[in-house]
DNA sequence: TATTAATGATAGTAATACTATTATTAATGG
DNA sequence: CCATTAATAATAGTATTACTATCATTAATA
């Protein structure tokens, strides 16, 4: 017997929710390969269209344009992630394995898990690396964060900081430690792969080397 | 007497170089406005062309595209930056002011100075905070990074590592800790005013929290 | 004075980011 | 089973973007 889990995207996100339809579906799968095959910038509907055999106003139908599919596909992603984290740290007690399972989810791809309905996890991951600040740093970003498409980004951040709050109550950056190390986490991968010398890192160990770094940092910081 | 500061930005970036000529200055310090006013992915040739009174032609024949002359403008912050932490550290010999500074520097606005040729770094400021990681998060990264337009970045990385280095050589990852203290400035900075629950800064001080921060951890990550 | 370099003026193209209209097909409800 | 509705296809069209090209004009220089 399996269960399955699904998360409720914010539905101002979309304009037409892509989990009630085969081409909804089609559409948001094919999206993660062709943003990672080209580049956000390099992706169009125009292309995404083509690759699924329908046409452009049908995916505009369901997404207002790429920005908002974006943040469709990481606002899946980080409730993924919210929900893994709290999955995995279910009966852990001790409060520095906690962390060490945080730091191991965050630099380490997804799992491939074997609901019916799934992403490219491996693509996903990279897409969240290269692409997730692109989603934020816009200049609209107030107006659309009143629109909530951040939450789970920040329900995600304020997770790990109560984490972090109970391994050392008296640290005073909780939030802020969070999210440098979601961001680090990206950051540091990116640059191994791509930029080598702006990290350490060598880059057939690139997730290993990013979780031994923040563990490192992390714990000399709550010491 | 005064004496002024020039940076030999990479000659690959432009295709003619913007400080030979009248027109080209005004086109580099209208792009800081223009890039602040509307963001990276609103800012056009056209409108830039417009601002300036010239034609579009005109402006590409000094860059190639926006992506190149955002290069430009981050290149020079960079190379910049790093003579203020080469220029400010000199004589200093305690390790740890000179990490102190070094965080300093990294957190808050540029000194205006005095230059005839000046640009605004209140502007050149955001610019860095909220546009940088567009340079770099790009698909051709590796194609553009053989054509050395992020050396300066590299360098800046690089001199923050020695110091980091001289500080505690035992530390094994001095490079990662120096690109994780500059983007964890410019997330922590950008997160402060446009998505507080990410932070524990608040808006006010977003300068000093993030210094504050950022001298915590790091000192404690190099005890 | 002749030459060259820089710019303006103008035009044009392919792609992007949409919006709109109408026709067709599929699903559903009575 | 028919009528209605919803979803999509097919097609067209617009304004903007991201360029490239050509030729005339002006300014600088040799």
């Amino acid at each position: 017997m399996e269960f399955q889990v699904s998360f409720k995207v914010n539905d101002k996100i979309f304009l037409k929710d892509p989990e009630t339809s085969e081409i909804g579906k089609q559409i948001v799968k094919n999206a993660i390969d062709l943003i990672h095959n080209l580049g956000f910038e390099q992706f169009t509907f125009k292309k995404l269209a083509q690759e699924i055999n329908c046409t452009e106003a049908t995916v505009y139908r369901y997404f207002e344009n790429k920005h908002r599919l974006l943040l469709y596909i990481l606002n899946w992603y980080w409730c993924y992630m919210e929900f893994l984290v709290i999955f995995k740290l279910q009966n852990i007690t001790d409060k520095q394995e906690r962390l060490k399972l945080v730091v191991d989810l965050l630099t380490h791809e997804l799992p491939e898990s074997s609901g019916q309905f799934d992403y490219n996890k491996k693509l996903l991951n990279q897409i969240v690396i290269t692409e997730s600040s692109k989603a934020f740093l816009v200049k609209d970003v107030s107006e659309i964060n009143k629109e909530q498409v951040f939450k789970p980004y920040k329900d995600l951040c304020s997770t790990i900081a109560e984490i972090i709050a109970a391994y050392n109550p008296s640290y005073e950056y909780p939030h802020s430690l969070s999210t440098t190390l979601i961001e680090t986490s990206h950051h540091q991968q990116y640059f191994s792969v791509n930029l080598p010398k702006l990290t350490d890192a060598k880059e057939e160990n690139r997730e290993l080397f990013t979780g031994i770094f923040l563990e490192d940092l992390l714990f000399k910081v709550l010491k």
